[in-house]
DNA sequence: GCACAAAAATGAACGCCGTTCAATATTAAA
DNA sequence: TTTAATATTGAACGGCGTTCATTTTTGTGC
């Protein structure tokens, strides 16, 4: 019975999990407490430290957790786009509906950093590829000429205006803008980009 | 001589302003002890709560600073732009410049928080505006028929997009890139919202 | 079942940090 | 020079992430 202790290990750390997700969501990473942590999972203080090595590496496993419904979300919207201005439109109005549902969690993954001189784990940069992904192989249909290094840093450019016009009214950062009007420059931005590559 | 007393409170405040200048390029934001500042100021560590109100006054001055001295590089990378092309172009380059000169600073500017609950002041926010200006400036021209409100929402969305390839980039999420390639990629994103707005 | 060793959970305690404030030093006025 | 007003100081406070001696739980051999 040396396996009631794996499965009540593996469930303390889920309920740590759960509880640092909702943590965040409702007040943001910043004002995440080990504690409150702790208290909500329903363990004591020091439970924490037995499952992670410290907050940053359970900030880590909420953030995966994150990216993978985000992949899940993603992945389901552009299963019925057919060109690459319907995968552009579709991927970019997906991915403004998640920031906006989970804002906090969405924040998270962009604004959390490691601890001076500590590196972001590969295994956990790895985790980010898929937004890449997902942008690289419509595009590359349009860049036959392009090498696959050449595909992904276009791919990586685009991604990243989508996001940058996101995070920069999630921030509300100047001027405030409803919901709609932001998917509607989300969407011009995503078509004039489809629109214009190679 | 109540002057004496006005001057010396205001040596205090730029040197405190010029130490937190100093201590986030060189360790970042999230480095940032008010004790450091206070020592590298010449004063004792009350001194720093005699002059701003908490530490993220002081950086809240020290961010308005940063802001000013991009102000002024973007403003003389303008200075020769003629036509719209021109005008994204050398903005988006300049940014990028200032943005891989002064890294942690610019960082601070997107990555600094209020606690939870505590507004941006209006003040602080109005420093930003001059980055919509110089973009809705040669785009109000290309909009003619967009009212004032339209044309900063559109050049809004350009600044976001520009700023999110930078900041993606440094930011080291994903693919590494060279500068001279990250060049590349903002330029022709700049010069595609040139030729495609309206 | 029971005794007992091994492992895990606990929460008080530690060190660090932002912030405060009683005590000290400086400045301006008399 | 004296004295009241003001400014500076750094020890102390409360809250935080993290640690670790102690207690509790679990697994094993009878």
């Amino acid at each position: 019975m040396t396996q009631r202790r794996q499965t009540k290990k593996e469930d303390l750390r889920n309920r740590l999990i759960a509880a640092g997700t909702e943590l965040i969501q409702e007040q943001g990473l910043k004002g995440l407490r080990a504690r409150d942590i702790a208290e909500r999972a329903g363990s004591a203080l020091g439970g924490l430290y037995t499952v992670f090595e410290d907050l940053d590496a359970l900030i880590l496993a909420v953030n995966s957790g994150t990216l993978k419904r985000m992949e899940a979300a993603l992945s389901s919207a552009i299963q019925s786009s057919t060109g690459i201005e319907d995968a552009f439109a579709d991927l970019s109005i997906a991915y403004l509906r998640f920031a906006l549902s989970d804002r906090n969690l969405w924040f998270a993954l962009f604004e959390h950093r490691m601890p001076e001189g500590v590196a972001v784990p590969d295994w956990h940069l790895a985790e980010h590829a898929f937004l890449i992904g997902f942008i690289a192989t419509p595009l590359s249909r349009h860049m036959p000429d392009a090498g696959p290094q050449d595909v992904a840093i276009r791919a990586r450019t685009i991604f990243a205006a989508i996001h940058g016009v996101i995070a920069i009214s999630l921030e509300n950062r100047f001027i405030g803008i409803t919901p709609e009007r932001l998917e509607q420059e989300v969407r011009t931005l995503a078509l004039l980009l489809a629109r214009n590559v190679t």
